[in-house]
DNA sequence: TGTACATCAGTGAACGCGCGTTCACTGATGTAC
DNA sequence: TGTACATCAGTGAACGCGCGTTCACTGATGTAC
């Protein structure tokens, strides 16, 4: 046995190659454990959420035993809240790349939708973890969750306002136009999640075309009455 | 001791002037229990889910022992499926109250978001139950509820249909439009839901600016472009 | 470099508890005659 | 109306199981000298 059976194994599986001589620190292995409880608990709460995952589920998921949860967690909330972090961080990466879209997308609407698509599918646990524990989630990681939501519409409502004139559309209503957009991106997310492969045509099709009501809404609005 | 201590204690608590024949019958008894499992359920779900509800605690919350629950429901998830039922029921009520709008009210939007308003308080849990169950519920309840929710665009863009010019509006693009006006009322609820009372008011604003908005998009929309 | 000690990620037994479900039951209500 | 039997909502004991958390532990890694 090249490995002492103690080693916990980690999501992902052991290295092929062995190391030759195994150099990895004592820091270095307590990181490799973390993750793999953070891996393993996205993957578990997946289909039904983490008020309903418990301790035990998570250790078995990961391969250790369920005392050693407590060198790396307080508690499934406190763990959450790890993941909201993280999640987070993957979708503010696909806020940067929505920023410098693609330029051989003719519009701002279709890379936006494009972009969207590709970072659901390949941050999809992330994704999935946001729309769901934002409703179903412990309540501090709901809360978590909402405020990182409205920093996101606080920005959005920022990047509208170097689009647009500052005489038709009022602060206020910038902040409102940026919690629909938002809202509409939740549901094509949710959509997206949880619909059949082979609905995702139509439902980017459907988040373009809002998009586009929206769009030709602000073009003729007027924050003082109704255009 | 008028009444029997085996008698179930029931949601509301028993009327303070007793009967003097009790003339209910074994039918009535059974349907007061029925009753007081699902309000029991409604108001024990409300800060998690139900997926993290169990059946001891609805009995217990009943005042029933845990095996009684089996003479009305299946399981948890049988239970929730009626939950969805009677939470529709509800939902649909307000829309009938939404299409015979207060005439004192000048306009679709604003009689709408107030209409809405009420019914969230009045019927508090059941439009609980389903912002928070359409995400975190079992999945057999969270498929009936993303039915029910295709039922009711289906008809709003119908009535949609009603009030515009076919010459401008797809049938395809009322069933967008429906879609969107659905998600952002989805929207509105779960924010007066989850917050502070004093921020209401505020609330009900931006959700009729999202719809005046939507409305300045509908006015100058044509399905073949971008108006 | 070698040795002695400290650190600490992960172990494993044990605890009391609430869980869903089974089963045989009780006794009030309902019904057939 | 009175009697004998059927129905069935709710009971209560019991089951095996997974839960979160405690505790004293092990042994590899890290560090001080």
């Amino acid at each position: 046995m090249e490995r002492s059976s103690r080693r916990p194994r980690v999501a992902g599986g052991d290295p092929v190659v062995p190391p030759v001589a195994a150099p990895e620190s004592r820091g270095e292995r307590k990181e490799r454990t973390r993750r793999a409880i953070l891996d393993a608990t996205l993957e578990l709460c997946e289909d039904s959420s983490l008020v309903a995952l418990s301790l035990r589920q998570v250790t078995k998921g990961v391969g250790i035993v369920p005392t050693a949860f407590y060198r790396h967690f307080d508690s499934i909330e406190d763990l959450g809240l790890a993941l909201v972090e993280e999640s987070f961080a993957s979708l503010r990466e696909m806020l940067r790349d929505v920023r410098r879209s693609d330029p051989t997308y003719q519009n701002i609407i279709d890379s936006s939708v494009k972009v969207l698509g590709e970072h659901v599918h390949s941050q999809h646990d992330h994704f999935a973890f946001i729309a769901r524990e934002r409703v179903a989630g412990p309540p501090a990681v709901r809360a978590a969750i909402r405020h990182q939501i409205e920093l996101v519409e606080r920005e959005l409502a920022a990047d509208l306002a170097r689009l647009t004139d500052p005489e038709y559309w009022s602060t206020e209503d910038l902040q409102v136009l940026s919690n629909m957009i938002v809202t509409s991106m939740v549901g094509t997310t949710e959509a997206i999640l949880s619909a059949r492969p082979e609905a995702e045509q139509a439902i980017a099709e459907q988040a373009r075309t809002q998009l586009r009501m929206v769009l030709v809404g602000a073009l003729h609005w007027r924050s003082t009455g109704l255009g």
